[in-house]
DNA sequence: TTGAAAGCGCTAACAT
DNA sequence: ATGTTAGCGCTTTCAA
């Protein structure tokens, strides 16, 4: 079955005419004659001609095919965005190449510069944790690919970026919690060198004191993982009797923390409500069902997506630059029911 | 920026060299000078000159690039499996395109055409819920395109394929319930024409059976979504004063069935044990925590992409196929333990 | 040790 | 209306 594909020049010497008369049949070009073009067709779709995309890129300079570089596949944020991504650019005729860096930082350069390697026409990144240079970056732009940023941007490049507003997601789930009639509120923190752990954290003490409420340093404890959750039972337990609300600055944090509550003999929401900031199918799952804003993924993905087209098809100016903001949305469900029994 | 990438001849015609010498320089062949080379090398490293991937593949027909179609990206058990193809795919030069077909068959023929025209070295296909056809993928074949199957294998197709053994794993769940005391056992199925719906209710039956226990058409209920679930409620209900446990097909209905019981008054564990069938990370989130056996992704999509370098790289001997069959492994939690109370 | 030429598959300017 | 030629960027045989 290894037999070669069939190309152009075999088709043209079985018909015995010209290869550049085959490839204009092809494309209906107007100086054919219809004889010649029926019969080329004809002829081509009998042995199920395809053109073969490689030669048609190394002559157009054009792949028809873009990069995404991300941290993470395995992430329902993550796979929602690339999902859109996808679709839109299925839509488009568009082929994704996905590269996962695992949050490492050599992976992604080199990641990137395999992208560029394979002239891709355009590139949507979403950075590593561990990314601190910028130069692999850079040289993305030096080499004229257009690029759009999604969720983990860089700022110390100017190129178009789609993020959800962390801020402001907690501004609101932050809110709902005070409007739930909670006054003494917990943070449970990401580290403050990720832009969601500032900007998350931020969007709650902004919160608290549009209601005059304090936010106290020793109320936002530090933990944004389930298992950093267990491993501060103790501090989050010593100041639980003194507490009506918690946000969490994750999904997975916040059901781990209503575990350990409930284990304790509190019960939420009615002692203590809760809200988590969405990453995931898992906020219905939990009991109680959690209330969570919920970002939205697959309109981040198509978003950038086409940004990234306005560049590659020239349609977006040349330099000039948007950046995309999309705000989470409430999602209330019982964890945040201050006073209700559950 | 948009200054065309350098290429060979840039160099030679700087150097006042012949193309030629140039990419034998590059590429450190014996025939050229030291001084030439050092000339060379340096010159290409300082103009910072990457080969064009694509002219590249043009000549060797040869991508680096493998395919790999999927009907869904959001979806736990498919991205962990992406992520384990992409892992090993990466430590061989491998890239990957990604295809979601969004289960519709159209789009599996229209990606997989794509794939062959985009010359991929290899394709990594789990079918479609809705494909019946199969001549696209005899098409692959018969482009002379290695390709492999996993967990959605296509039986028509003779090819390599690696596969959970759904029928396995659900006898261990079974064998489970039944080692906690469980004697009257409702299986919540998928749907039968579906392979895995078909396979976990054999592996339960026959679980059941070498117990001596009865597999009930009356205890086998259709439903395989949380949604579905709740449609269901009240045949569940109906039954569930005659049952002590449930093997249910994916770990969404498990978690379903269990809240459904709860509200009604139900114990589980203690009245009614659960074990669900791993697609993810909520098992550990539920209430209570989930007994399930887990679908190991990662080391599926390592081993669907290792066989495919295996036919790529023709160490794997032509038109010989394999099956790569992977257990699910049982992991007990709470929801399992019979005449417990949580 | 280096260069010239041909070709991977395709297209387009330039003949005819 | 069709054919010839050159070239996209690279490698490799053949010749010098």
């Amino acid at each position: 079955m290894k037999s070669h594909p069939i190309t152009i020049k075999d088709i043209a010497r079985v018909l015995g005419i010209s290869p550049s008369t085959v490839s204009r049949a092809l494309k209906d070009h107007p100086d054919i004659s219809p004889k010649t073009k029926q019969l080329v067709q004809t002829f081509a779709e009998k042995v199920n001609y395809r053109p073969n995309a490689l030669a048609l890129s190394l002559r157009s300079s054009k792949t028809n095919t873009i990069g995404i570089v991300i941290p993470e596949i395995v992430h329902h944020f993550f796979s929602t965005v690339i999902s859109g991504i996808e679709d839109v650019a299925y839509g488009k005729g568009f082929n994704a190449i996905i590269c996962q860096t695992n949050e490492n930082y050599q992976r992604e350069v080199i990641d990137l510069q395999a992208l560029i390697d394979n002239r891709v026409d355009g590139i949507l990144v979403s950075m590593s944790k561990n990314t601190h240079d910028f130069a692999h970056f850079q040289n993305v732009q030096e080499n004229g690919v257009p690029m759009v940023f999604f969720d983990r941007i860089c700022e110390a490049i100017s190129t178009d970026r789609v993020i959800a507003d962390d801020f402001e997601g907690a501004r609101i789930a932050t809110k709902h919690l005070i409007s739930k009639g909670c006054k003494k509120i917990m943070h449970l923190s990401a580290p403050q060198h990720l832009l969601i752990g500032k900007n998350r954290k931020e969007g709650f003490c902004s919160a608290m004191k549009e209601h005059q409420l304090e936010c106290k340093e020793q109320f936002i404890v530090k933990c944004d993982t389930r298992e950093s959750v267990f491993a501060k039972e103790d501090e989050i337990l010593n100041l639980a009797g003194s507490i009506d609300g918690i946000f969490a600055v994750n999904d997975s944090t916040a059901i781990a923390v209503m575990q350990v509550l409930q284990r304790n003999g509190y019960n939420v929401p009615k002692d203590i409500a809760v809200v988590g900031f969405g990453d995931g199918p898992i906020a219905d799952i939990a009991y109680p069902p959690l209330s969570t804003v919920e970002q939205k993924g697959y309109i981040i993905g198509q978003a950038a997506m086409n940004l990234l087209i306005g560049h590659i098809e020239e349609t977006a100016i040349d330099g000039e630059f948007e950046t995309k903001i999309f705000t989470p949305e409430l999602v209330e469900r019982t964890s945040s029911q201050l006073g209700k029994t559950i």
